[in-house]
DNA sequence: TCTATTATCGAACACTTGTTCGAGAGTCCG
DNA sequence: CGGACTCTCGAACAAGTGTTCGATAATAGA
């Protein structure tokens, strides 16, 4: 009876998933039959369906249990701060981070986002939407209290997520700028160019305490 | 005998592209079946195979098709064009302008870039190569002319196919701003991002005849 | 007209797919 | 021990897969 919280069964699904998300990562999880899935987890083909009641279930269980931490961790960093400058930046480091750290699950997430459907769909996208919900608040929010004129808020925020999540394509930790020079360059790349030549002032008024930042700048501005 | 440049044979073979390409961006390529083409084509399963020898076959001559399409027309768009600022510009243009009006290759092309295996695959990558590093080293000579410093060439060159190439995911051209204001905000987006506080003086130095499009950015910004 | 080439098709093949089912181990508690 | 669970497995099934082949139509050139 596992009243454990990490009892063995859970130990073992976590064990599946993450080897799972491997091989999807790996070859697509269209073009992965579950004797591939088999094979990787050393588990016969029928005792796999004691964890899940299907394949698609499979990809669920991957993309909700990594889409969950993405959320919280995102949470729990932002809790206290105020400035949506500084948030934004925590949520880019946050987002680059776990992805950079789980490149297996975060390409499933992303690039099998379409291979779910009906109910775990929902399910999956509904976490998206606030995800995705929280990053265009704080970009509007961002936008107003900088006066910033010209670029679409949702146009901004899909192009941040297209620099984030397309890194799958081409990031290697091995070869490229480590997490934190990635994170750096992307929230320069994006801050800079969503506030245009006011990011120069943001930056500089930073350094001190962020309570005067929005006066500063509306002052500045008029 | 089809000496003509759009005989019958090409003609029909087009239709058959494009059709596939349409159900391949819908559901997939792994899990579109030759039966489903052949449903779309409205042709018979092993009529198909008059015109390609295997499925992989026919996403390859999306893909290629579609790509060479793409770098044909940047190619002939840069023809002439001395400033990098401005080379860079109109191959955002051409490369979002060409992604909506061919959404569903555009799709193919991006998403399904490793269901291709081999030499098919080969060929394909060498173009996109190439693609990527006319980009990277356009970066490359921006970022020296403009001493742009605390950013990866790399990181940037990604970071801006990711923004434009992640429009499959969302963009909308029935909801969304339309192929001009895209393609001007991802510009803007990008370039004041990239060149940071230098974004200002280059704006302003650039003479002749696209400023239409960012005359009103620049104006606001000064 | 006849003939050669181009284009299309139905039927079948060999194989892989996800999933199920019943049986049997392994483990814990009384 | 003994029974009630949790967990694992081999074997099989029905359905769907990409592809082939030989036989026709359709077309064009002589």
């Amino acid at each position: 009876m596992p009243s454990d919280a990490q009892s063995k069964y859970d130990q073992k699904l976590v064990h599946v998933l993450k080897t799972s998300a491997a091989v999807f990562a790996d070859k697509g999880y269209h073009s992965t039959s579950m004797r591939d899935i088999s094979r990787a987890t050393k588990m016969s083909l029928s005792g796999l369906y004691y964890y899940f009641k299907s394949k698609e279930e499979l990809l669920f269980l991957i993309q909700d249990y990594c889409f969950s931490t993405v959320i919280d961790d995102c949470r729990r960093l932002l809790e206290g701060v105020d400035d949506p400058i500084r948030r934004l930046k925590l949520l880019i480091e946050n987002h680059l981070n776990y992805f950079v750290q789980n490149m297996n699950e975060m390409k499933v997430l992303s690039h099998e986002a379409d291979s779910i459907s009906g109910d775990l769909f929902k399910k999956v996208n509904t976490k998206k939407r606030q995800y995705v919900n929280l990053v265009m608040n704080l970009l509007g929010e961002i936008a107003r209290e900088n006066r910033v004129l010209g670029v679409d808020v949702r146009v901004a925020t899909f192009s941040l997520f297209g620099m984030m999540n397309w890194i799958y394509n081409w990031y290697n930790p091995r070869k490229d700028v480590d997490v934190v020079g990635l994170s750096n360059n992307i929230t320069r790349l994006f801050l800079s160019g969503f506030l245009g030549d006011k990011a120069l002032e943001a930056e500089r008024l930073e350094t001190g305490r962020a309570a005067h930042l929005d006066r500063s700048v509306s002052i500045w501005q008029q």
